[in-house]
DNA sequence: CTGTTAGCGCGTTCAG
DNA sequence: CTGAACGCGCTAACAG
């Protein structure tokens, strides 16, 4: 394996200069930074990120929280996704992104959860599906020791960044696409909504009761808790009485096509997500796609910023509203 | 942050008795182990997994190689799971576990992908969905240079190991039991395979064969590619002719299966894999059903039985036949 | 059985 | 602008 040392003797430089050189310091003439290059290149060095993390005492290593659900594993699509782009931009980077699983902090009170993660080196968090039941999590992120980037969990101060929908506006844009695609408005609204004290589910809640008003329509709330099943029970029961039914997330959307299908009657449907099973069920449906890969590399990219000594902040990313169509998903 | 100074002094001790404590190392005396033990409690001391991976010039990390589809997401749903119980056999084996991207290989050759995976002191190898065209990755692998657990690659030898099903018999297990259920023996067969040149397809072909030639029925082969696509193709243009479809993957049996819904006429139809999409498709559909979550984490222990200096071996994991009912999916 | 000490490879002062 | 030297936290000989 080379080192530093082969670099520097190689190039007839101190290491230091060679350290100065990968990490793009100033005060290093061009010339030596040319040889420097050149001797890098022909040994074909490349920095060992383990001793670098353990060195600098700045540049910590960020971890990525992710929930892989045990139950419907449909939904560790989008967790894959998010993964995938934390690790793109992890790599554009140079940063090591260390997935840990919400299982790992279970059973650790903050401090046990902290000294965990601490003792990786680890000094960002991305924290990705947090509920308002994940009470450690929630106080290690209110602690403010780690910087963290949260995904569709609104909370903002010095080291807390948001990254996610404007999840209000996206539910008012899809539900009123969908409505005045199939019936124009003043019309009677079903809305099943996700987890009763969910982030989202507030927001995407708050949207639908301010498009009721603006369009002056009839709707009922019913809590689906973001269960396929549940939604399902719940458009069994009530499903016959209304015009349109608008769901807070794709699964449940899923299980009320479904309960239209066994009762058969039609009703329009929209979801909330663009997860692929979305595509496969009715022959077309509304819905919010949301781009989990660029979402998981924003918010490496916000963690790191954080983690650069810049404040935390708001960061909305951009939805699309599609129509799924059968064959458009074969691929 | 406390570090083993800090315990070692607190016990009374010597650093490096509380490595050894740390690592279950022999010739400790009980009564010290206690001590030291009750130090680290006391302190809340975890030791810090990047020093270790720095001086541990033995134990070295284990990278898990992914390839997550940009095309048909629903397939991450394996990957996540792969990666899953990875993450938790890690965990047990406290190993720390570097999640890598094929792409993050892409374009450099086998020296340069071999420098980049060791300047992160990786030692270990888990590869998953590793095809016939990713050459470097080959290898790499090839060069007995880290300790590979191979998953679905049918390569043993003192430095790899192979990890996954029989699929030979689990293909031709699930496609007997389609024919029986259906039909009784002696009918006609279209069997859509995986990739030509695949390392899996061929023994799932080879499954068939031998099964055609048991039942005394008469077969056709067509390429699917694993593509829900090509599978939908090949049914519309030959699914006429034949009793009942047989699958090399989920995905192409949701393909063939939506093609004899559009033709309108009805065979059965099985799979191969287990994802959560096979079971939103038809009324009923045979698959053979995987663990990927347990391949995942038997590769793990594998690889890390690799860098304890075992050999290479066979792990035949077990799998399932079942059928997937509508209904039984929603949660 | 326990303690001392020399690295692992790199980042980072601080003289020169 | 450069280089020598120390330290990050831990492991692993080796000496006692």
């Amino acid at each position: 394996m080379t080192t530093i040392r082969d670099v520097a003797k190689h190039a007839g430089v101190a290491v230091s200069t060679v350290s100065k050189v990968i990490n793009h310091y100033p005060n290093v003439s061009e010339e030596t930074v040319e040889r420097v290059r050149q001797a890098i290149d022909e040994l074909g060095f490349v920095p060992n990120s383990v001793a670098a993390a353990l060195s600098s005492k700045q540049s910590g290593r960020i971890a990525i929280l992710l929930n892989p659900s045990t139950q419907t594993q449909a939904i560790d699509e989008i967790t894959m996704q998010y993964l995938t782009g934390a690790m793109l931009s992890a790599q554009e980077l140079r940063t090591e992104l260390v997935p840990i699983l919400f299982g790992s902090l279970e059973g650790k009170d903050e401090t046990e959860a902290e000294r965990y993660l601490e003792a990786q080196n680890i000094k960002g968090l991305v924290v990705c599906g947090m509920s308002k039941e994940d009470y450690v999590l929630q106080r290690l992120v209110a602690r403010e020791h780690f910087k963290c980037a949260l995904v569709d969990v609104p909370i903002v101060n010095d080291s807390t960044s948001y990254i996610g929908l404007d999840h209000k506006q996206a539910q008012k844009d899809i539900a009123r696409k969908t409505i005045m695609e199939n019936l124009g408005p003043s019309k009677e609204i079903l809305y099943i909504s996700g987890k009763m004290n969910g982030f989202v589910s507030e927001q995407r809640l708050a949207g639908m009761l301010e498009l009721a008003e603006e369009l002056d329509l009839s709707m009922s709330v019913h809590c689906g808790e973001f269960s396929e099943k549940k939604a399902r029970e719940i458009t069994l029961k009530y499903g016959a009485g209304y015009d349109i039914i608008v769901c807070a997330s794709d699964l449940m959307a899923i299980g009320a096509m479904k309960a239209l299908i066994e009762m058969d009657i039609f009703h329009p449907v929209c979801g909330f997500d663009g997860i692929t099973l979305m595509g496969y069920v009715g022959k077309q449906m509304n819905t919010v796609r949301q781009n989990f890969r660029e979402i998981g590399a924003e918010a490496v990219r916000e963690c790191a910023r954080l983690m650069g000594g810049e404040k935390g902040q708001s960061v909305i990313m951009d939805h699309e509203l599609v129509r799924l169509e059968y064959l458009d998903i074969i691929v």
